[in-house]
DNA sequence: GTCCAGTCCA
DNA sequence: TGGACTGGAC
């Protein structure tokens, strides 16, 4: 984030301003994913899809085409299907309220309450890793629980524009509350409860603030990349795959099938042209 | 190799 | 409530 900003659809005109089908967009896509590398795909997406009903009615592999390099397609299925469901149950208008926003497929937390904040101007606190660590950090010096925090971020508004206070918190901790923090350069690092009072750092353990990533080695992760490098070379069947990662049947068909379901390359759909769909070697 | 990171599910 | 998933940037 830093120099661009999560409500990116607040500040560009083209769309509509608050425009909350816009916002919703952005906020699926800023799902660890850096603002910059997502204003381009936000800008395609939104040219194609403009609205609830266009992104509903259009096929899938459209939408996942749109979401382009961004990386995690599955949150591309997750905002067909909320589409979808927006039309279906809420009269193909997006809600307001972050408890009905939760409902919709592929939308947490973070993405209820900054839909709900940037959109509608709700008065609620948007809590994502870094704010979750300034909270922990520079308020309580202590890991907080998910209700503790929400409380606290909440409280926090005090009575100014809220959407602003959030994309001020958001910003802050983006730039200086990251895992390891800059501050060093931190405008709150005189005030930080953390920094006055030392000790081990509270925000490990706190609810929001993300864990660091397993070992690559041995991941499914790794698994992964070999299954596609393998394919790259072409379609090849799943014996053939299965002997040159080395790894058991089952593994490599069940990483396979995750594959085939994000339509992640070209080549893998070969490979199931080939050897069937692998989720029913699962079975 | 390490960092960043929200949702889902058990 | 903690772990799995996922993947580009550096």
């Amino acid at each position: 984030m830093g120099d661009v900003a999560p409500s990116i659809a607040r500040d560009l005109p083209w769309i509509g301003v608050r425009d909350p089908w816009a916002v919703l967009v952005s906020e699926v896509m800023l799902q660890q994913t850096q603002a910059a590398r997502v204003i381009e795909p936000w800008r395609r997406f939104l040219e194609t899809l403009p609205t609830v009903a266009s992104c509903a009615n259009a096929p899938r592999s459209t939408v996942i085409e749109l979401w382009g390099g961004l990386g995690y397609n599955r949150r591309a299925g997750y905002l067909h299907d909320a589409a979808r469901a927006i039309t279906d149950e809420f009269d193909g208008r997006i809600p307001k309220d972050p408890l009905a926003l939760r409902r919709l497929p592929g939308v947490g937390h973070y993405t209820a309450n900054a839909v709900a904040s940037f959109a509608f101007g709700v008065r609620v606190g948007v809590l994502d890793t870094n704010v979750g660590r300034i909270l922990a950090r520079a308020i309580a010096n202590r890991p907080l629980g998910r209700a503790e925090a929400q409380r606290l971020a909440d409280e926090l508004l005090g009575r100014g524009d809220s959407a602003a206070h959030n994309q001020a918190m958001l910003d802050l901790g983006a730039q200086f509350c990251t895992g390891t923090p800059r501050c060093a350069t931190c405008p709150l690092a005189s005030r930080c409860a953390w920094r006055t009072n030392g000790g081990a750092d509270p925000a490990r353990r706190s609810a929001a603030v993300s864990v660091p990533q397993g070992a690559f080695a041995g991941s499914n992760r790794q698994l992964r990349g070999r299954i596609v490098a393998t394919l790259r070379e072409g379609p090849a069947r799943l014996d053939v795959v299965v002997r040159r990662v080395a790894q058991p049947p089952q593994r490599v068909a069940e990483l396979l099938a995750t594959l085939v379901a994000d339509g992640l390359v070209e080549h893998v759909a070969d490979a199931v042209r080939l050897v069937g769909d692998p989720r029913e070697l699962i079975e």
